[in-house]
RNA sequence: CGGGGCGUGGCGCAGCCUGGUAGCGCACCUGCUUUGGGAGCAGGGAGUCGGAGGUUCAAAUCCUCUCGCCCCGACCA
């Protein structure tokens, strides 16, 4: 009888998905909550993570064109209720601010007092205030396009929150631009969608689906939202970004006005696209296993930690010599453009170290032993491998081949998420079939059922809403690449021309 | 915001029903022995039981209110 192995993370994601989750954020030491409902602090694990994919990111967004520029953290009232629909869309989840002092009662505590004549909205999200701007810096078909991103924190008063995946506060970024045409502006649109899907699938290692929002799931006053869709291990759908075109609503709403070449005044086209710290969710839900979180090398908060191992003393001396030496050289190597980040952990801890270095995910673990250094070699372990699987390198080899082993570590993630999507999407015709495909067997926990499943859909509201309602489902996108195939509505039967992506979602 | 569950040292939990003044495992600190897969022994530090009020001689335990977290739902990146 072969004993079960133990694994680092209790429950498993196949007992408890939900609780697999939390601990495996907590374990990898990214972040944990803070005293303030729904909002998290990011500790230095998680946000060097982060750092990374703003460093990816901005770079990707610069080569286009993009400036990057700061706007206020608070919104006067007035503008939130220029843009009908966006109002209607973040009213419910917003944080105020009435007052601008404090003062002390009778008992000594604080009471707010100076009450504002117009009450401030902390900006969950800023195309009000940015399209103010705008209507300033713009005069003339000259200052067009305008290209602007800014990275900042957005509040949005959620009922639920997710650690990483919904916080009342976040991290993103948010790009703004206005276009003296609507071909121009879509485009504009589609060509940060392409970008976030090359950081999801080339840095993140997560393969997407790219789609348009119907109706229904469409950003607060857009005219078209995009997104790129990816799926988890339990296979649920996560929205991982967004890119809307925005039309001419806000630049009517905020009066955003130009002179064409022809002398005309015209409004601009607009458009806003986003990624947030809910990436880090996604990392986390689409690579990690039963021992915890697994970074993508490309964007890892760190590359490889060294272990030295040793007895005595005089061991310790010489090991370590050879640790930092080899540190030393690691570090001012380069992958992909960027210095290999390593970490030396010499606490005398035992084996236990090694263990949190598989929690937190890092991709390369390295002991360094006296038998290793008589060798002139190194021990090596990578985290997207079974966690004995190690293999004895020489030093100068590994050095040299660093690089490539992060490459195949990264290759190695994106391969795997895709075949897990690939094997968790389903094209189902017929309602039954498709009630049956997202109705867990146990109903009282269910278990992981589902996935991602493109069906037919007549385009009513009426459709989506009664899938909605009988299976939480939701219409996550209808792909870009939609085939045309002519079938029946799951829902209602009647003709469909194409089918759309399906999902329980995050 | 509706339904359910839960808050006890850093983490995971027991104790609560049948009130008597807090315990276990891991982590942490010190020492010795260890060290190639979550080390052993000995000693030690740390909690007043989410918060407030009440009942009682006495409350982690009973009652009321409140805050927070988790799950399901509605809402959402």
């Amino acid at each position: 009888m072969e004993k079960e192995e133990k694994t680092a993370i209790t429950p498993t994601r196949e007992e408890d998905y939900s609780e697999w989750y939390q601990q495996a954020v907590k374990l990898s030491d990214m972040a944990e909550r803070s005293p303030v409902r729904g909002c998290m602090v990011i500790k230095p694990w998680g946000y060097s993570l982060w750092e990374n994919i703003v460093h990816e990111l901005d770079d990707m967004f610069k080569d286009t064109g993009v400036k990057n520029a700061y706007f206020p953290l608070f919104i006067p009232l007035g503008f939130l209720e220029k843009e009908a629909a966006h109002v209607e869309g973040f009213a419910k989840e917003c944080a105020v601010v009435t007052h601008h002092r404090l003062e002390k009662n009778d008992g000594g505590g604080l009471v707010p007092a100076g009450p504002l004549t117009e009450p401030l909205v902390v900006r969950p999200t800023s195309e009000t205030i940015i399209g103010d701007a705008f209507s300033n810096w713009i005069s003339s078909y000259r200052d067009l396009p305008l290209l602007i991103n800014q990275w900042a924190n957005v509040v949005r008063w959620e009922m639920r929150t997710r650690i990483f995946l919904r916080t009342s506060e976040f991290l993103w970024q948010e790009g703004h631009t206005a276009h003296a045409t609507e071909t121009e502006a879509m485009e504009r649109t589609k060509l940060m969608l392409n970008i976030y899907a090359r950081l999801a699938e080339e840095y993140l290692a997560m393969p997407v689906t790219k789609g348009r929002k119907t109706e229904s799931e469409k950003f607060p006053g857009a005219v078209e939202t995009f997104s790129i869709e990816t799926i988890m291990q339990d296979k649920k759908g996560l929205q991982a970004g967004t890119s809307h075109f925005l039309g001419q609503n806000f630049a009517k709403a905020s009066e955003i006005k130009f002179q064409s070449f022809e002398e005309k005044e015209e409004y601009v086209w607009t458009t806003s696209w986003g990624v947030s710290t809910r990436l880090i969710g996604g990392i986390i839900m689409t690579h990690g296993d039963d021992n915890g979180v697994i970074l993508p090398p490309r964007v890892a908060s760190s590359h490889v930690v060294l272990i030295p191992i040793y007895r005595s003393s005089d061991d310790k001396a010489k090991v370590m010599e050879f640790v930092e030496k080899l540190g030393l050289e690691i570090k001012n190597l380069f992958y992909h453009h960027r210095k290999i980040r390593v970490e030396i952990d010499d606490r005398d801890i035992g084996g236990a170290k090694g263990w949190e270095w598989i929690k937190k995910g890092i991709p390369l673990r390295v002991e360094i032993g006296p038998r290793d250094i008589a060798k002139d070699s190194v021990y090596i372990a990578r985290r997207d491998k079974p966690h004995r699987e190690k293999i004895s390198m020489k030093r100068d080899q590994f050095a040299k081949e660093i690089v490539n082993i992060l490459d195949e570590i990264q290759n190695n993630l994106y391969e795997k998420a895709l075949s897990f999507k690939e094997e968790n999407t389903v094209s189902i015709d017929g309602g039954a079939r498709f009630y049956e495909f997202f109705t867990p067997l146990n109903k009282d926990k269910p278990e992981i059922h589902g996935g991602f499943a493109f069906s037919h859909w007549c385009g009513t509201n009426e459709c989506e809403a009664k899938i909605k309602e009988d299976l939480s489902v939701t219409i996550r996108c209808i792909p870009l690449n939609q085939n045309t195939d002519k079938g029946k509505c799951v829902c209602c039967g009647r003709p469909s021309s194409g089918r759309v992506l399906f999902a329980k979602a995050y």
